[in-house]
DNA sequence: GGGATGTTGAG
DNA sequence: TCAACATCC
């Protein structure tokens, strides 16, 4: 066996079960690897600090120095990661004529745009007589892998789970050992060696706050979240919905770059709920939650756009230019509202429950289209993730498939009397709110000048009057909707 | 040489 | 998880 192949590492910025690399290692002589910083992508974002590069970049490195590190173990001569600054689907299909592969090896990717990409690659690499294979790595199970009696696809989430639980067995959840085969890890040719890695700077991009956040990158940053999280597990179940509470795993940003891997996860979470953890059952059900998005978007390119309920692209929605300030500028007066979007501004993170809130208040009481709220979510989530993304909104707007019924409204308050009793959260990120009481932190406006005095609150001043009365808003929504034909 | 035990690949 | 295959006494 004398052939040689190339990994083209892009959300899946690790060394270990990882199933292109293991494919290629199996199969291959020599394995290059490399990552692209692809211009395509980059030059698109709209600003030139995003945390998401940061992390990228970081990950970057440490999977450089883990592939490195992968092939000392086994005596192979080099191991690292080629790194390119350009357009990837150039920069890939030249890298493989120089290095004069047999193969290019992807895990696959199930957005459109990547798609496309991944597509327009291979034929160039079919012209220069180069394979090119992709293979399922991102999720458990995907595309045609979870059907139903009539083997179609699902389309509402509970059967799914069903039919994927089933599916789900050892052989699914088992890691590939790669490293069983990294001897075949090629050394990083001497032209891509000396100032091979750019620096952030180099790719046009400033440093933010992400090192002051609780988010370290690579595979060793998501080895840490997750060592934190393994014993919180059990009671992910009711603490995940208490957003002042460290209850939920925050591992959504390395699942969104691949630092760690979904089945490493799944089975932990398996071999929990066989044990009769629930916390570890809920989770894992959010785990199939994100299979069930990607394959709904691999089946479904269309959502990117439109709604997956065609009927619903009928809705008559506000242009409200005043009101989509007050929510993006987190001054609704609404707290909880108000406190998860200065959240998602300072970290890049918020809490899921609050997905649900904000999502639920910007189409529902502010009567905006969910694609613009959908858009702002994809500027700023460090987790930003399409399919789950597209999923979370159109649920909360009532437009996807089993979404929440267009009747069901999130009321604001109640929302966060139930997930924020104390205010805890809302104090965090509202302070001039720090010396309302408990009772009336939920809706300041609701109280009367005397107690406003006692906490020392100008309503309208320190914090804002209310942008809309949620009743009205309810019962505006309610018509907007029920106005559409059936 | 046969049965127990271990390793690997299937994705 | 299961089957194929290797290894060991």
């Amino acid at each position: 066996m004398t052939s040689s192949a190339l990994v083209w590492f892009r959300r899946d910025l690790r060394c270990d079960d990882h199933a292109a690399l293991y494919h290629a290692l199996r199969r291959h002589a020599r394995v290059f690897c490399a990552f692209v910083f692809d211009t395509d992508i980059l030059d698109a974002l709209p600003a030139r600090h995003d945390r998401r590069v940061e992390f990228i970049h970081a990950s970057v490195l440490a999977l450089d120095a883990g592939l490195k590190a992968l092939a000392a173990e086994s005596g192979a001569p080099g191991g690292g990661l080629i790194v390119r600054h350009g357009v990837a689907t150039e920069c890939i299909v030249a890298l493989a004529r120089s290095l004069g592969v047999n193969e290019v090896l992807v895990n696959r990717d199930y957005e459109p745009a990547a798609i496309a990409r991944d597509r327009q690659v291979k034929r160039a690499l079919d012209e220069a007589g180069i394979v090119f294979s992709d293979y399922k790595d991102q999720v458990l199970l995907d595309r045609n892998e979870v059907l139903n009696g009539q083997g179609l696809p699902y389309s509402v989430f509970t059967p799914y789970k069903r039919a994927w639980l089933q599916q789900l067995d050892a052989f699914q959840l088992r890691p590939y050992p790669v490293a069983r085969h990294a001897r075949h890890l090629a050394a990083v040719p001497d032209a891509d060696t000396a100032g091979a890695m750019p620096s952030l700077a180099d790719i046009g991009f400033e440093r933010t706050n992400l090192a002051e956040l609780p988010l370290p990158a690579g595979m060793a940053g998501a080895q840490t979240l997750l060592q934190d999280f393994l014993p919180r597990m059990a009671a992910y179940g009711v603490a995940r919905d208490y957003p002042a509470r460290k209850g939920v795993s925050y591992l959504s940003t390395h699942l969104r770059f691949g630092t760690i891997s979904i089945r490493r996860l799944a089975a932990q979470a398996h071999e929990q709920a066989r044990q009769g953890s629930e916390g570890a059952q809920i989770w894992l059900s959010e785990l199939a939650w994100r299979d069930f998005y990607f394959m709904i978007l691999w089946h479904h390119p269309r959502v990117v756009e439109a709604s997956f309920r065609p009927e619903y692209d009928q809705v008559q929605w506000d242009e409200a230019p005043e009101l989509w300030d007050a929510w993006i500028g987190a001054r609704t007066g609404y707290p909880l509202v108000d406190a998860a979007m200065r959240q998602l501004h300072q970290s890049g993170y918020m809490h899921n429950r609050l997905r649900m809130v904000v999502a639920s208040f910007l189409t529902k009481d502010l009567g905006i289209d969910w694609r613009r709220g959908e858009r702002h979510f994809a500027e700023h989530l460090n987790d930003y993730d399409l399919a789950a993304n597209n999923g979370g909104w159109q649920w909360a707007a009532s437009t996807g498939c089993d979404a929440q019924p267009w009747f069901r409204i999130f009321n604001p308050i109640t929302q966060s009397q139930k997930f924020d009793p104390d205010g805890r959260f809302i104090r965090r990120y509202v302070p001039e709110l720090a010396r309302v009481p408990d009772r009336h932190i939920h809706f300041p406006a609701a109280m009367k000048p005397l107690e406003l005095q006692a906490c020392g609150l100008q309503l309208g001043q320190d914090y804002p009057l209310p942008v809309v009365d949620h009743a009205l808003a309810r019962a505006r929504t309610l018509m907007r909707f029920e106005g559409l034909k059936k």
